[in-house]
DNA sequence: ACCATTCGTTCACTATAACGAACGAATCCT
DNA sequence: AGGATTCGTTCGTTATAGTGAACGAATGGT
C-alpha cells in the first residue's frame, strides 16, 4: 500500500466503527480506558487514540481488546441500529394436512448463529449484549418461559416466537416448568 | 504491550485463522495473490506472510482484502460453517443449571427465513429448491421424521439440528409420530 | 531449446502501530 | 484548602506491519 492510499483511508469507516464500538462496549460495562488498558496489556495511549476513530488497530490488537470485553471479535467490526420487539403467538395446529408457515424474513446482509438454550425450572440467564443492530430470535421448542429486553420481556409458551433487538440487556427466566428454547441471532455485517 | 507478550501471541489463532480464511476465499474465486495484491493496492509480500499465517494485518489491510474479495470484513474472522450436510443429535438435557450451546454460525451475507413446518404422521412433503448457495436448517422442536438432500437423508428426533445445501431436491417425510420443526433458510444475499 | 511470464517466497528498508512518560482536569479524601 | 487518585489526552521513542526488489520454480509461447 502507498503512502497516499493510506491516507486516504485514514479516516476509513472500518477502524472509526471499531473506534466507536469499543468505547461503547466499554462503557456499557463500566469500565473505564485505564482499566481495559490494564486488562488488555494495551497502553493507554493505544485505546485513547483507536476511540477517537484515529487509529488502524492490528488484528491482535482488537483481539486482546475483543477479549477482555468478553465478545466475539466480529462484534467489534459491526454496526448499526435495532428494531422493535415482535411477539408472534403459536398458532393452533391444524388435523390433517402439512401447514408451512412464514414466521419472519430479514434482507440482506447478515451473519447467523443458531444456539439451543435448556433452562431449568426457576432459572434466570442474563442474555449477552450483542452487537448493534443484531436481532435475536427466540423460538420455543417446549416449555414456558419470560424472556426479552429487559425493559419489555414477554411472557412465552411452546411454539410462540419472539424477536428483539440483541444489543440492549435482555434475560430469560423460567418459572414452574423449563424450557428449551432455539435462539437465531442475526447480525448485520460491516462489507 | 510488551514484545513478550507479543511473541507470545505471534501463533495467534485470531491472525492465523484470517490468514487461512484469506487464502480460502482467495482460491474460491480463482484469483492469484499477486492478482489480489493489484485489487488491493497491498504488497505480494504482505499477502504471502498473512497467508502463512506469520502475520498481524491491521484493520485497513483486512478492509481492503474484503473489499477485494467482496465479502463482509467479518468473514475474514470467522470460520465458516462446513458446506456439506450436517447432523447435531440432541443432546442430552443436563439436570442442573442453563446449557447454552452453539449449534451453527454462518458468515455474513445472507438474507434469513424463519419458517415452522408441522407434519401429521405418514406425510410426506417436497421442498422446493432455493437459490444456490442457500443453507437450509431443520430443528426439530418435536416428533420424529427423515429428511435432508434427496441423496442424503437423515433420520431426526427431538431436539436434533439438520444442516443441508437448500439449492438441491430435498424432502421431509414422517412416520408413525407427527413433526414440528423450525425451518431456518439462509441466502446469500443478490448483488 | 530458449525466452518471457507469472507464481509464491525471502530479505533489507520504510512507514507507522503501539509504547512509556508526562500532562491537565476531575473527583475524593482528610 | 491541600494532597492523592484516577481519568483521558498528547508527546517523543521503539517495535513491527507493510513495502519493493530480487529470487527460484513452474508454465506458455515461438
Amino acid at each position: 500500500m502507498t503512502a497516499p492510499d493510506r491516507e486516504r483511508r485514514a479516516a476509513s469507516s472500518a477502524a472509526a466503527a471499531a473506534g466507536a464500538q469499543i468505547q461503547r462496549r466499554r462503557r456499557q460495562r463500566g469500565m473505564s480506558q485505564a482499566e481495559l488498558a490494564r486488562r488488555t496489556g494495551l497502553s493507554k495511549a493505544t485505546l485513547s487514540q483507536l476511540e477517537a476513530g484515529a487509529g488502524n488497530p492490528t488484528i491482535d490488537t482488537l483481539d486482546a481488546i475483543a477479549v477482555a470485553l468478553s465478545i466475539p471479535l466480529t462484534d467489534l467490526l459491526t454496526r448499526d441500529a435495532s428494531p422493535g420487539t415482535v411477539h408472534l403467538p403459536a398458532t393452533a395446529a391444524s388435523d390433517e394436512g402439512p401447514t408451512r408457515e412464514l414466521l419472519r424474513r430479514i434482507s440482506g446482509g447478515h451473519s447467523l448463529e443458531l444456539w439451543r438454550l435448556r433452562l431449568p425450572a426457576h432459572t434466570s440467564v442474563d442474555g449477552v449484549p450483542h452487537a448493534p443492530g443484531t436481532v435475536e430470535h427466540l423460538l420455543v421448542a417446549s416449555g414456558r418461559l419470560v424472556a426479552g429486553p429487559a425493559d419489555d420481556s414477554r411472557p412465552l409458551k411452546t411454539g410462540d416466537l419472539l424477536a428483539f433487538a440483541g444489543d440492549a440487556p435482555h434475560a430469560y427466566r423460567t418459572e414452574d416448568v423449563p424450557a428449551d428454547v432455539t435462539v437465531v441471532i442475526a447480525s448485520p455485517a460491516v462489507g
